[in-house]
DNA sequence: TTGTGTGCAAAATCTTTGCACTTCG
DNA sequence: CGAAGTGCAAAGATTTTGCACACAA
């Protein structure tokens, strides 16, 4: 797995310069699980280097993904969303209600993703997984979950409705 | 897979009405096989309804993503990609290079969900699943890896235009 | 010292909101 | 006919660009 120190030497390597808000921006990236936006990466990366602009953040969030470090995700049409490459994938099992995050391994990914390429053809290079879900205490103190993504008929033509 | 009409009269039922902008909305997402952003909708829309304005795409977009029809692709951060959910639960295999997106099924994620929730004691509700690589085509178009998740080390300091 | 990198401000995009008019049911 | 839905315009967000100053090498 890609350390800051590591990140930041391959930059150096590459000719770029080593600069505070950099640094910054790296390990913000690096403490932040999961898919970030630039405005995440800002208030965080503030936290190590007060003074630096959102502008900044976006041109070395650009910089990080034309390097290799991160993958833009949906690059093409305008979605602003960047997630750190990793190797030994961690994934992040987040609870909805208290936002408890748990790393684990899942790396058992593999045959599902072999079998994923060989129906489609793709050549899958990078996978984005994030389970949500309720922690065990959360469990307790919820009730049964109350909504629900399933395009069934709903009896209420109420509109819950434009907020 | 859910076609036109089936959305259409489940909209329906749901007490939403069924307008012209409405069934171009819907018939510009079933024909754009994948990923879409507003824009995108928009332009296959008017094809169908020509006086469709951005406004209604946007408003419609979210309307299908109420009801369950479309998944907001990262809806979590702001990004504004929506894919049209055929069936059940499934996730996108997304090309890097052509955006190219394909559905597939993801049941065989099931085991690995349960022993991650045997692991952790969360109970999960949802997961979110990307997959980012190559489809055939441009693995063919492709050059033998000219870039990849390594970083290498660029010897000029200019930028190729390539996003 | 040099030229890359930064911050600020402003432009360009993208998305949402308010309001009067249209149209489905 | 009545209320949901639409289009337009304008407000809000988000991202990019231009330029002079700052700072890593």
């Amino acid at each position: 797995m890609l350390s800051e120190e590591r990140i930041l030497r391959q930059l150096s390597q590459a000719g770029y310069r080593i600069t505070q808000p950099r640094r910054a921006v790296v390990r913000a990236l690096l403490e932040d699980d999961g898919y970030s936006n630039a405005a995440k990466v800002h208030e965080r990366a503030r936290l190590y280097c007060p003074g630096v602009g959102l502008v900044t953040i976006y041109r070395t969030l650009d910089l990080l993904s034309e390097a290799g470090f991160l993958r833009r995700i949906h690059s093409q049409d305008g979605c602003h969303g960047y997630a750190p490459i990793q190797r030994g994938h961690r994934h992040h099992l987040i609870c909805r209600r208290c936002g408890a995050a748990v790393e684990f391994k899942g790396c058992d990914l593999v045959p599902f993703l072999d079998r994923v390429s060989d129906e489609t053809g793709y050549r899958i290079e990078e996978h984005l997984l994030e389970l949500i879900g309720l922690c065990s205490t959360c469990q307790e103190l919820s009730t049964p979950c109350p909504h629900s993504q399933e395009p069934s008929p709903r009896s209420t033509p109420g509109h819950d409705d434009e907020k």
